[in-house]
DNA sequence: TCATAACATGAAGACTTATTCAATAAATAT
DNA sequence: ATATTTATTGAATAAGTCTTCATGTTATGA
């Protein structure tokens, strides 16, 4: 499949596949890619050093399956919520919620997906152009449907994933006041991009 | 003065110092902080491996230093160019326009400023923490003159940090199309900002 | 011009890490 | 039950990197 990745068939080599994959995603959290050795890993999952090389050819290609999983993950979540509401400002609003929501639960995810620029840029551009674009998708129906003006919707995927990313990233690191009630968070936020800040 | 920073005091040692910091900026840019090694470093500048320990302690000791002169000149040129231009939605657009073009003139700037999350976590929150509380005094002077509504000014803050970098990483990265008119963009992220996107 | 402080060198040693591979075990199909 | 595929091990090797230090050079002020 991805390349580099050996997926295992038997329900041993399954559990220590997954025991590596759980173990890195940990390490690369609290260590960093960089500062990660595949000796960390393979002592921190209890398996032999030769294990690791069954599964994934290098740190890399273990990393990209890592920010594959949680690319796909996370897409998957907001596309589901966000169908659950109408209107466009409802569906922002709901974006943004899922994705802070999703970051605080799975702080692993949000590091590892901005890291990819440290490691590979390509997977990064890969990774915000087709978020974008899919964005985009979205944007443009609800200018069709007069919810919006008539934006440059690629202009404003990027101010909104700007937006998310920077709030996720004050609520995440707890940068400044009040970062624990994230549904008001989000509520002023979206009142703020509705109004304006500008008389 | 920063520690583990020795700055060098005749006319040569100075000239060492430079190549070595002018050198580490364009190898972090290229491979980034973690990919490159002190020899890299002291081989690409024409000096003895030994000679980088005259001036700094260790690798880190002079991304940090590196880092503080970034901030310091980014500052000073917003600060600059915001001050020459009346009212709050003018200096937002300038500020704007200088982080942008500056992004531009100094790639190496921007990247070495994001990375330090995945260098030194301290680095990182201090640097974003300090740029927000700068921001809130001029969002609270405007709110105060009734430029501005009533806002939370640090969530504007942030608000405002994320859309500046992700379209300056647009830009940058050279995501999506129409990234060759950086005073277009701006005026357009500003026209968004100003109108709202919502009907 | 000479003493002194600053600057510069690069080989050497200590350390860390990635990766292979021969040997072994476990699981599964026939 | 046996053959065969799959999984596992960890010592050994190779490669890379940091940092020190004994030695040498250069600049400069008295």
């Amino acid at each position: 499949m991805i390349s580099g990745v050996k997926i295992p068939t038997t329900r041993n080599g399954k559990a220590t596949f997954n025991i590596i994959v759980e173990t890195a995603i940990e390490l690369f959290y609290i260590n960093g890619y960089h500062s990660t050795t595949i000796g960390n890993i393979t002592s921190e999952a209890g398996i032999g050093a030769g294990t690791f090389y069954l599964y994934f050819a290098n740190k890399k290609a273990l990393y990209t399956y890592i920010l594959m999983e949680f690319q796909h993950d996370i897409r998957k979540r907001i596309a589901t919520k966000v169908n659950q509401v109408e209107g466009r400002f409802e569906k922002e609003k709901e974006g943004l919620k899922t994705f802070i929501k999703y970051a605080l639960e799975n702080p692993h995810s949000y590091n590892i997906i901005w890291e990819s620029l440290y490691i590979d840029r390509e997977l990064f551009i890969n990774y915000y152009d087709t978020f974008a674009k899919r964005y985009e998708v979205g944007l443009k129906e609800s200018v069709e449907k007069e919810e919006m003006y008539d934006v440059d919707t690629e202009l404003v995927s990027y101010i909104l994933m700007g937006v998310s990313n920077f709030i996720g990233l004050k609520v995440l690191l707890k940068l400044g006041d009040n970062n624990s009630n994230v549904d008001q968070i989000v509520d002023n936020v979206m009142n703020i991009i509705r109004t304006g800040i500008f008389k």
